[in-house]
DNA sequence: TTAGCACATTAGAATCCGCGAATATTCGTG
DNA sequence: CACGAATATTCGCGGATTCTAATGTGCTAA
């Protein structure tokens, strides 16, 4: 079906695809609404602000890349953070954010 | 040309554009050939392996994001990262990788 | 078994992405 | 200025994403 030719360059791919399950702004919102534990598909749909079959799209997207996991309970699913690191990374890079905003917001308030 | 309804969820936006900046092999391969250092075009797309024009492309959308900066020194520019946290996230993300790797590979090699 | 909730999947249209090829820009040198 | 080197940009196509609406599936209870 498809062979791997660089195990160095497969590695790669994998860890874009993992960056790509952070690269909705729905998703981020997934991930952090799970910070604290499990929840539902309709819990998070509501939280988020999505229709029920846009949060279980993305949360197929998050499952499949690896960042989620699921656990099945009588008619619900739940769904939790696979990884912690996950969480990290995306506080990491959200840091990165809030500086640069910081930075901008201080050139257009001291432009003298 | 865009009103931002809600700050939070704009906030959400940007740090999916820069999430989906490492969600490319090509670009993490370019984040970290620059983990040591700066480094010019043509370096970087040498040891990455892309064409130059490929290369410039993927390093403007870095930049367009916020993940990288640019220095001009005569004809070459060189380019490195903007926050060091990027790579930090990275490192992550790879650690998340390796081990579901040889969660996996551990499955598949004892499967008794 | 039927009804009903929770969730998943599909289809289709609009949009976005990634690449190569060709072209443009910018700089240093003669 | 003309030229070459380094880098950027544009164009166009094929393929991937994302959304909504509709339908399918699985569980529970009566």
């Amino acid at each position: 079906m498809h062979e791997i030719a660089d195990p160095e360059e497969e590695l790669y791919r994998l860890q874009a695809d993992f960056c790509k399950g952070m690269a909705h702004s729905t998703r981020i919102h997934l991930l952090r609404s799970l910070k604290q534990g499990e929840k539902t598909v309709n819990e998070l749909a509501r939280l988020v602000g999505v229709t029920q079959a846009n949060a279980s799209q993305h949360l197929a997207i998050l499952r499949q890349f690896g960042l989620l996991n699921t656990r099945r309970d009588g008619s619900s699913i739940y769904y939790s953070i696979s990884d912690h690191r996950i969480i990290e990374a995306c506080e990491l890079v959200r840091g990165c954010i809030g500086e640069r905003l910081r930075k901008e917001q201080m050139v257009l308030k001291v432009p003298l």
